[in-house]
DNA sequence: TCTCACGGCAAACAGTCGTTCGATTTCACG
DNA sequence: CGTGAAATCGAACGACTGTTTGCCGTGAGA
């Protein structure tokens, strides 16, 4: 990101005939109040989209149209805005997959099928591809937050995995006469699976397919993604 | 990266009882030629170990114990240095694998199985990541090449898909009963699992299973994904 | 009406970044 | 030995970074 403009107030967006008038241009209830979720919004599509090395402070509180200061007085640090981003949206989706899997273990009675786990492993994540949706931007920041992280929240990433196991546990039981490695092997190949919906990886999907893949299209993706992966656990 | 310490010359790795002596310490040829193969290398395992922005072009020419604008005299720029380092990788791995393939054909009458294609795909980057060969630090450039990588190598890797058509046709070829696009949305698939192996990744793999995977035994971490693959190939 | 905590504001801070400059050293070649 | 191109050197440049500071306007509660 090269090109930014000094972020300017609301204030700085009256009309400039009313210069004598100089009212103080009051700030409604909910714009008041908003400041720091615009600043959590801006910033999380701005990360999304260009990552979150090239994308400055500067570069959030312009698009967010706040003040500079803004994000070290709602978050601390750049950084802690960061990890509030990841934090909030990692667990939105934790607690998807985990109500999809209860339910799961609801209609089957404790012990539900490999296509039943798949299914709510994979089907939240890939259901906020659906650009009708709005959390588009959520899902690309976390896959982005994969890689490009923080210190914190790679540590994150690298040990909390009290989530996944439950995945683990329900796939081992699904799968008894299978090695357990072999099921933590191909959990890891599933999540490969999911982490790579990228933008990028599309465009270069759609470049080499000519324009036949379509990603928009998020029903019959998750029924391509579960059909490959329960075929892969099918042996 | 914080703590850099200034880039020296070798000259200043003399012993210091012999000041007066001065001598010019005569750089040995290999030593003199080097430079620029030293900058690569450094600035290849730097990049591949922290990232492309957190890492400094002071932090590259500390590593590789060079003058601070070797960079630019050698490369023109950071971004080039990057994206040469990326072209000369992207080049050898896609050679190895252009070379399986072609075997398969040769092997196969023209019409190798899908289990030799996928051989052919997974192969080379994963034969890669053996810890006991020089190759490992290069195929994780490479993974993260793909998300943090710089306008022009993300320009390459979105237009430039004629390594993977031919994988593509060659499956297509394996399978003409199943429709065009779901062939490209399963290579899709595989290839997200193949860019799933990163440090990082193999961690949490690691902290989840309890150490029961281990990522250092190449041939059947390939065996797996390729059963996997095939298997997700086989409906 | 006064008070005060809160949030927004412009401005500046200290540090790091990639890059460039001019001088110096090196070394193959005549 | 002398010459010139290539390579390396220390030092600096200007731009941009995240963060901090001091000031100001606001509005609810005493």
């Amino acid at each position: 990101m090269t090109g930014q403009q000094r972020a300017r107030g609301l204030s700085g967006a009256v009309a400039p005939d009313n210069d004598l008038e100089t009212a103080p241009e009051a700030l409604t209830p909910e714009q008041e109040a908003a400041t720091k979720n615009q600043v959590f919004l801006a910033a999380e599509r701005l990360f999304a989209v260009h990552g979150f090395q090239k994308v400055s402070v500067r570069d959030i509180t312009a698009e967010a149209n706040v003040n500079l200061a803004s994000v070290n007085y709602h978050f601390g640090s750049k950084d802690a805005l960061l990890f509030d981003i990841f934090r909030r949206r990692t667990a939105e989706l934790n607690r998807m997959r985990a109500r999809l899997l209860h339910e799961a273990n609801d209609a089957h009675g404790g012990r539900p099928p490999v296509r039943a786990i798949l299914e709510a492993l994979i089907g939240p994540p890939v259901r906020w591809l659906d650009p009708n949706g709005d959390r588009l931007i959520s899902v690309q920041f976390l896959i982005r937050a994969r890689s490009e992280g923080t210190e914190a929240m790679r540590d994150v990433l690298r040990t909390d995995v009290s989530h996944l196991r439950r995945f683990a546990d329900a796939l081992r039981a699904a799968r008894p006469d299978l090695p357990e490695v072999e099921v933590y092997w191909r959990l890891h190949f599933v999540l490969g699976m999911v982490h790579n919906n990228r933008f990028a990886e599309f465009d270069r999907l759609n470049t080499l397919s000519e324009g036949l893949t379509r990603e928009d299209e998020i029903e019959p993706l998750i029924r391509r993604m579960v059909d490959f992966a329960e075929a892969g656990f099918s042996r």
